[in-house]
DNA sequence: GTGGTCTAGACCACC
DNA sequence: GTGGTCTAGACCACG
């Protein structure tokens, strides 16, 4: 997946989950990129959607923000987030062989592992 | 996602249902390409990530034959291939504040889904 | 030998040989193909099989790179790979009326030749 | 391998090893090709190769015949045929992270699988 | 600038 | 007829 898409994602995500919060400054974009490692023009394009989808208001000069009439999703917006995922590793797992308990195992795996990361 | 990948995945899935059967042999590439109406090489390429994987059996001069044996992967192999899935649904999911529960209910369903289909 | 599979099994060989070195940049495609008079499509299948098996990592904007990590394959994998060669000199060479034995030297003498290469 | 070769190569193969012998007949096209379930065109192509090749006459009408003149190799030319074999696992297995060892024990086993199915 | 995909058309060896 | 390779040139998304 493309950087810019990823971090798009991860923004949007964060302000279903409600982390971000109404009216919430962002990070200027060189600020971003330097604390991310990445190329500006990455973090400008990643904002550049986030505005054409609402999540987010930019104006020139004063900075970005989190948009203040789209605060966190319903829950079933954020189901119809996560749906796309489940039904990958569904029909990879299954054309793999796997019988669903197993794939329901390796998501588990999955989830404890990020557990302990952080 | 690519022609090429899309094509071996849509043949990979109808020799996992049973909807082409071992021995049985595939269209030609040039037949194929003319019926989709796509290029011979795009075909070619889809044809030989399926011989790669042991889908199929291919020989200049012979033809293309969907693989007698199916010798799969090892089931090392074939966990390594759905981990990156798994990761996926994990972060994304968490991402967007759900609980772990409710991640591999996602899943649960989606694999209930798929059997309905079939 | 097609010109891509020989293209990636010398850069294989320098790897292996220590000659490039983890996270070295690898010439884009476009200068290699150039500089070897080839088609840039050709150096991108190269590419392509390098990155399969994990000797490389590519994206696009960002270039082709020597892998840092060298995951490398399981062993039950490796030995899948071995396996044609060790059929094909034990079928080739018994016909040609050797011993076991003899063949065995064979194999023994030209792995000791590699040695002195290195 | 193309099947002709592979032929011709087991012919020339069996003469040197000199279980074949001077002017012993060939069996014919329509036989061996029967007997082996592959194409006419196929046996035919490779007794052309032999012929070119000195290893055998051909006559239209009488068949074909193990050459006089070149009767069995000697140990040196045996060897010459043997070594890329050799050299190939060698480079291959070593490319592949085997030790010596392993990679004698590889066609050690495979050897002895030859002796079962014989 | 980077890698990746697709098309068009040519040529090859094989059966 | 078959699959496979290569070239030429176009277009795309990414950084």
């Amino acid at each position: 997946m493309p950087f810019y898409v990823q971090l798009a994602s991860q923004v949007r995500n964060a302000v279903a989950a409600n982390a971000l919060k109404r009216g919430q400054p962002m990070p200027s974009v060189r600020k971003l990129a330097a604390s991310l490692g990445i190329n500006r023009n990455t973090v400008v394009r990643a904002y550049q959607e986030l505005e054409e989808d609402g999540t987010v208001n930019a104006a020139p000069g004063r900075g970005t923000y989190i948009a203040g009439k789209v605060p966190r999703f319903l829950k079933s917006e954020r189901l119809r987030r996560l749906q796309p995922y489940a039904r990958q590793i569904a029909v990879e797992g299954t054309q793999l062989g796997f019988t669903d308990e197993e794939i329901v195992k390796a998501v588990k795996e999955e989830l404890e592992r990020l557990l302990v990361r952080t």
